[in-house]
DNA sequence: AACAAAAATGTAAGCGCTTACATTTTTGTT
DNA sequence: AACAAAAATGTAAGCGCTTACATTTTTGTT
């Protein structure tokens, strides 16, 4: 056979080529790449200045058909434009670097078919396992998961009834938290600005924990103004701006995140609104950016990259059968100066 | 042969089970896939049917094995935590996703010897192209990626003179143009908190444009005062501190990215010092921060959505072999209230 | 020194696709 | 209706690894 193909002279190396090199079979290459405890060190020294020599590294898609897998593994986000998921996808992939293990990714825009839509691609590429945010996702898509046999890791919220491995924590109690402490200063008529509830578990739970403390405190939930909106300052701004001119404005405004509660923030100033004075505004999150606001944002404080990173192990450990277990991470209140 | 492994009795359909469903040979399902316009509509029909029926979707590794090709795309940057990245790899994941590719993702934390590890990790992955930020690296490099035949789009920064492919922005021209600015409104004694010069050419053109913009205005370049470290708002506290307190303190900071310039505005609170009539301040990225700062920030805004979105188009072209070429964006000086 | 057990190595099949080439079927022209 | 060209389909090899099983070599014991 001629030299067929278009391909150059200097292909890249494979497999066979360094066994030549080193003149052991390929079976002995491959297992000093993936099992070097059972080559003698003789041979190992010999196969490794042959893949140095020639360049040498392997062909991961090959690998994973042969092993049936991929050593990657997918995270399906709603965006990384929200600090919270950047923050920690960042630790999610650090920690699976250290485990020789690479990050695909996707994002879902908030949206459920997308979703589904990302899960099906990013097990077909071959992800070994899947980080998911929340809950909520049709019930076939965790049969799907469990036929194929894919550990998957549910973050940003927590159910520890459910039997589904997670990482998360519990936004309900953490807003609820927020929420008394609200009311305990006095507050008896609350607004809430939060994301689209219908398809967001981490909103609607949000929006519950606050009307769970005002049935403690007597209050009716009912009262509870709600804004639905999507996040950016800028949605933010303007569901305040509707929040406060509309009948019996709030005298508090709790946010289902920073970014909202930013843009409430501004809204406030462009209506000439002191903030605490006149009206109190919360956040959730505590991203970067709550701090450093004109006046630094009241919220709550999620420890997302040790979430990432846990959620990471997590995964990790299911795929070498070491029996792992969901953990609940606690936030914190952040009291600063918009209470 | 018994069912020898521990696989399930329903184990996953390939494509050879959509081929006895629909009665047609591997290769018409193999083309119903890739290349349906070769196939009779009927075929289509019958084979979509089988695979709906038996949830088939295919192996990506075995794919990217036969056809040497992955649909792959990596990306290495510093890291997902500055919202920039964030911004530009989430657009060009979109893009991607738009054009059937997955996005495969990998952090350097801004240090050369990583960048060089995850390019070799991605390759053997078998991304197909790369997006990586910057022009400075190992040259060896260049010429790995060339010898493989990978194509790769350097990103954040322009070099019109290189003949590597890119989609970036002039660092030094668009911080040139802003120091002009500082020094027309009467500023002689400049300061400049800089990331780390010597591994980072983004931040080292930055600097190099200020320095223009003195020698421009008959200032000697000698005389700014440089601190260097990593970013962080509290670094940029630190910094400016120590810019401030030193001997003949300079008027106006110029900083090499708006987390530097938040950082450094809370530095000047601090020390009791009014923004601008005390020292002037300014930013670079123009990222959400920016404008919602305590004291809006005049900086250099950059389209990073638009980066993201490009780089990504000029590597699918440079895939199907559409020619390419570099495109440079075009940056604007941002005046806001910190100058 | 002889032997059994353990360690190291080799042989070759198989992972699930794609695609060059061969063959069959359909379409269009006269 | 007969034929050539075009379209559709099939056959089977091959992509570059891993790993079960077989064979050879080394180690340890008496």
């Amino acid at each position: 056979m001629t030299n067929n193909s278009n391909k150059p002279v200097s292909a890249v190396p494979k497999l066979e080529d360094v066994a030549r090199a080193a003149g052991v079979s390929t079976a002995t290459v491959s297992r000093c790449l993936n099992t070097p405890d059972r080559v003698s060190r003789k041979t190992i020294k010999r196969v490794m200045d042959a893949i140095d020599s020639l360049g040498y590294s392997p062909n991961y898609s090959a690998r994973a058909l042969a092993a049936g897998r991929t050593n990657t593994i997918g995270a399906i986000i709603p965006t990384m434009e929200n600090a919270i998921f950047a923050r920690g996808i960042q630790a999610f992939q650090e920690e699976l670097q250290k485990n020789g293990c690479t990050l695909l990714v996707a994002s879902s825009s908030y949206r459920q078919d997308l979703e589904e839509e990302q899960i099906k691609t990013l097990t077909a590429r071959g992800a070994d396992a899947l980080l998911l945010i929340g809950f909520q996702r049709d019930p076939h898509l965790y049969e799907f998961l469990e036929k194929r046999k894919i550990p998957f890791v549910l973050t940003w919220a927590c159910k520890p009834s459910h039997e589904q491995l997670f990482v998360g924590f519990d936004n309900r109690k953490a807003m609820k938290e927020l929420a008394a402490r609200v009311i305990s200063l006095g507050h008896r008529s609350l607004g809430c600005i939060s994301a689209e509830t219908a398809t967001n578990d981490r909103a609607s739970e949000r929006v519950e924990g606050i009307c769970a403390a005002m049935q403690d405190a007597g209050l009716d939930p009912g009262s509870l103004r709600i804004v639905e909106t999507t996040y950016s300052i800028e949605n933010g701004e303007k569901a305040f701006h509707q929040l406060l001119t509309g009948d019996n404005a709030p005298t508090a405004v709790l946010c289902g995140n920073d970014v909202l509660a930013i843009g409430a923030l501004r809204g406030a100033a462009a209506l000439n609104l002191r903030v605490p004075q006149d009206v109190a505004i919360t956040g959730f999150d505590d991203i970067e950016l709550a701090s450093v606001a004109p006046i630094p944002l009241t919220t709550v404080h999620v420890p997302h990259r040790r979430m990432g990173q846990l959620a990471a192990r997590v995964l990790i450990d299911a795929l070498n059968d070491v029996p792992a277990s969901s953990v609940e991470l606690p936030t914190e209140v952040c009291l600063r100066k918009t209470l």
